[in-house]
DNA sequence: GCCTCCCTCCACCGATCGGTGGAGGCGGGG
DNA sequence: CCCCGCCTCCACCGATCGGTGGAGGGAGGC
């Protein structure tokens, strides 16, 4: 008997998890939470085998909440699910220790598989996902931006031009140069655009 | 009786409102759709008395979707269902005739009741969406972006330069930059940066 | 201690952009 | 028919941006 504990801020995607697994006479849905730290909470006291999470919640993200079952309950699993596939948040659940991601728009056997492959031990990842995590493993550099890059991308897209972020960040105007220069070269661009409508795409913004 | 049909591309999402819906006696779910076009379908051939649909789906979005059921199906209502309180389609889903607009994040009974008014023949607006609507209405301006105006935008957002923009769109860069400044304009802005961020914030891109 | 990375700043240049003030053609609605 | 909105284009200007080639200081790792 597989015992799961389910977390989505979206009572209807709660119902609808509950009411996938429920029908299987090996999965046993023992508790729900609606937001992360009441899965945390939830996850403590019940000791499921698994945790079905969403990504994204009210509290605390679902990376955040997978961090924390795992370091204090080593016997739970988590399996994430997601809307997009193109989530920025992928390879952090998978580094915080998700042991799945599935895709909320996958078939209902496939949802219920992956369940039990968890709780097997296994990994279970919707092929779009392993698509997009085998792409970034391709990419050489997974181009980090350092946070006075971030800062002064952020001014960007607020439409700022370069003296104005100058003056909101309390340095100078060829300083802001600079960074945007550096952050162009991560990018792989050539203009302010681009760069912020890229890290926006890619999440970083 | 209320005979509803439940239409998402996302098999726990429709497994969910089934199941939210299923367990009152006033309540029978017919028919269930995975996207636009099955969703017109069935509606064809069951004749529901309500239809509750996703917003984003293949095949036919939800806005489409509704129009068709609503221009040939007078006796089926529509409620939409939406993950985005700042979803752009909210107003292109009400012209198409869509009786309520909920959130996906609603608590279960306020979706079982939003069924309900629907039924009655009243509309069901979440707050949060009613907001967004009587914010759209108090500005005067709602910012409609011409055809030409688009396009311009979207090479910008993709990074391109004025005279890029005019060779792909077979026009001079004046014109280019003609596009440009009446999009500024009608954004209340002042560089292409923030014009594409907001065009993007606002659905329009 | 050394090396690397990040942040800071400077001067200079050509290219591009934002903005002004026009112009004409073309199609639809009153 | 006339007006209005959309699309097209022109010339011109100052401001800003993209890019080069530097420089120094401070924090952290080996």
């Amino acid at each position: 008997m597989i015992r799961v504990l389910v977390a989505d801020d979206h009572a209807v995607v709660r119902a609808g998890i509950v009411a996938l697994l429920d029908e299987h006479d090996d999965i046993d849905v023992v508790g729900q939470a609606a937001d992360g730290l009441a899965a945390v909470e939830e996850a403590r006291r019940l000791r499921p085998d698994l945790v079905v999470m969403d990504v994204r919640m009210p509290g605390a993200t679902g990376d955040e909440a997978t961090a924390r079952i795992r370091a204090e309950l080593p016997g739970t699993r988590v399996l994430i699910l997601t809307t997009y596939e193109t989530d920025a948040t992928i390879l952090a659940a998978i580094e915080a220790g998700a042991s799945g991601y599935l895709l909320k728009a996958a078939p209902a056997d496939e949802i219920v598989e992956g369940v039990r492959s968890v709780a097997r031990g296994e990994t279970a990842l919707s092929p779009a996902i392993a698509a997009q995590l085998v792409a970034r493993l391709r990419a050489p550099a997974p181009v980090e931006l350092t946070a006075r890059e971030l800062d002064v991308l952020r001014l960007v897209a607020a439409g700022c031009s370069n003296r104005v972020i100058g003056e909101r960040l309390f340095i100078g105007e060829a300083t802001v140069k600079s960074h945007l220069l550096k952050a162009f070269e991560k990018l792989g661009v050539h203009d302010r655009t681009r760069a912020v409508t890229l890290a926006m795409e890619r999440g970083l913004l």
